[in-house]
RNA sequence: GGUGUAAAUCAAUUUAUCGCUGUUCCGUUUUAAUGGAAGAGAGGAAAGUCUGGGCAGUAUAGAGCACCGUACUUCCUAACGGGAAGGUCGUUGAUGUGUGAAUGUCAACGAACAGAUAGUGCCGCAGAAAGGAAAACUACCAUGAUCUAGACGCUGUCUUGUCAUGGAAAAGGUGAAAAGGUGAGGUAAGAGCUCACCGUACCGGUGGUGACAUCGGUUGCAAGGUAAACCUUACGGACUGAAAGAUCAUGUAUACCAAGAAUUAAGGGCUGCUCGCUCUUUUCGCUUGCGAGACUUGGAGGGUAGAUCGAUAGAUGCUGACGGUGACGUCAGUACUAGAUAAAUGAUAAAUAGAUGUGGAAACACGGAAACAGGACCCGGCUUACGGUUUAUGCCUAUU
RNA sequence: UGGCCUAUGGUGUAACUGGCAACACGUCGGUUUUUGGUACCGAAGAGUCUAGGUUCGAGCCCUAGUGGGCCAA
C-alpha cells in the first residue's frame, strides 16, 4: 500500500487540465466533484491530481489552504486501491477535484466522501474497459 | 474597580505514526529515477499596495514650458509622503489675575501648519448691504415745510404725525461670516473722533542654528472666508517593473547593426501647367536646439511552450561600551540556510501547561490554544485587521 | 503580480463650477370598463457603500476601508 503523494502526482499541464474539462467526464458526492480523462501522463504514476478551492467562496488564503490540505491527507490515504487497479491494467487517469461546499468540514467527513468516490471511479473504469 | 493613551513583549510546547518542500551525506540500478539518514522549513502584520530605495531593462547633449508630487523649523536616514526633538495654533479640563475686554499657569488630545495687499473665481436662501468702503429697512439727530391730531397762558408756543433735504455708521433684525474689543470722554445724534487698557499690524534691539520668543517704539487698525477652488512661491521628479532581465535549446520575420550608393520620398503653398522655390514629416506631451533618412549588400535573429539563473547574508538581528535630549550613529562581540512555482509547514493519537468564562464564601471543580491571519525578488516605513501579558500614566468612582 | 474604473429609491440612469437629491419603468390607491389590459389622476418609496476630515454647507473635495467590474500574460 502506497500512501505517498509527492510532487510526481501533481498534474501541471495546461493542455491536460483543458482537455479534462472539454471531456466532461465526472463523478459528485457533495461537497466533491471530481472531473477525470484516461490519457497518456508524462509520468511513470497511473495517476495525478490538481486540487481546487474557489477564491470565489472562500476569500481568505488561510481557508483556502486548510482545505486543500486536508484534501490531500484524504485523498492521501484512500487512493492505493485504485492506483493498484490501474498499475495492473496499464492504465493512467488525470483527475481534477474541486471542493463545492461554503463552509469547511472535518477530516473524517471528507475522507469517507472521498473514499466513496473514488469506489464508484473504479467501477466506472471497469465497465469502460471492454470498450477499450 | 472602571475607562482612555503610550511603550514593551508573546503569538503554545513535547512525543509517536503516516506524509509534504528544499539542503547535505550514504546506497541502488536502466542516469533519472528510487531507498535510507541527518538537519531546516510562514507573520507581526506575510495583508492593503499607500509610499521610499536596492536591483534590472529602456530612453536621454542641453534649456524652457507643461504635467505630477511635497509644504512650520532643525535634525535622523540609502531614501521617503517615514521618524525624532522643538515651535506655533486650536479644543477640552483644572486653577489664578482683572470692573471688563482680555490674559497667565498646568495637564491631556489634535493640527494637509507655506502664501488670501500677485491675480481670478465662489460665498445659495435670508439680509439694507456679502466684497467696490459700499449701502440706508426699522430706529437716531438737525434744518425746513405744514396737509394731521392735541394741549395751553390762543395774531402765538409746545407736543405728536406726515413730507423733503442733510448728518451718522453707534442700536435692531438676517446670516457661518456685517469690519477691531472693553471702559471713559466727546457730540445735535454719532463715529478710533480722542484717551487708557487689551488685541492686532509694522519697525528696531536682545536671545535662539532655526521655526519663534521677549523687550521697546509707531501718523496704523482701511481692505472677511475659501488654496482638501484655480493659482503663486520654494524644493523634488525620465519611463517601465522580477510576468524586469540573463543563459540554454529550437531556427525564422526584415524591427535592429555595419558598409555602399543616393540627396532622393510623401503632403501642403506660390503658378493656368511644368521646372523651380518654400514649409511640414522624425526623436511619442509641447517649443527651442541637435541629429537621422528612400534603396542595395552583408551581419544578426522574432514568436509559442519549457528548463536553469535572477532568488535569498542583509542599509540583518541580539548583547555590551561610547557619543547624542532623541530619532540615530560609531566600535566590539555574537547569531542566522523558508525559498515554493496551480505554489511546501498537514493529519491522527496522547501528554504538559493553560487566559477569558461558568459554578462556588474559599479551596477547588468544569471547560478549553482560542484573535487577525499564509511568504512569491528583497529591504525601510505607513495604513488597515486582531487575542493575551507586563509597565507607565490621564480621568472617573469607592474605601482607608 | 501590476495598473485602472465604479458604487445614488425595487430596477435603469440624472444632479453642471459644492447650495432644497431629479426622471423613467416598477409598486400602491383611485377613475374609466360587465371584467382584465390600455388610458387618466394621485401617493408612497433613497438621504447618495462605510468611517473620519476640509468647508458656513459635501452625492460632489481629501484620507482610510468595504463590495463590484475592467485591462496587461
Amino acid at each position: 500500500m502506497n500512501f505517498k503523494l509527492d510532487k510526481s502526482y501533481k498534474l501541471c499541464s495546461h493542455k491536460v487540465i483543458e482537455a479534462v474539462f472539454e471531456k466532461r467526464q465526472g463523478v459528485k458526492q457533495y461537497p466533491i466533484a471530481m472531473n477525470y480523462l484516461e490519457i497518456a501522463l508524462p509520468t511513470q504514476k497511473s495517476l495525478q491530481f490538481v486540487f481546487s478551492v474557489p477564491k470565489k467562496r472562500f476569500k481568505r488564503a488561510v481557508d483556502r489552504n486548510r482545505i486543500k490540505r486536508l484534501l490531500r491527507e484524504a485523498v492521501r490515504h484512500t487512493k492505493w486501491p485504485l492506483e493498484e487497479f490501474l498499475m495492473q491494467n496499464q492504465r493512467q487517469i488525470a483527475i481534477f477535484i474541486v471542493y463545492l461546499a461554503s463552509e469547511e468540514m472535518d477530516y473524517q467527513t471528507l475522507l469517507t466522501k472521498v473514499d466513496q468516490l473514488f469506489q464508484k471511479l473504479k467501477h466506472e473504469l471497469e465497465k469502460k474497459e471492454p470498450k477499450l
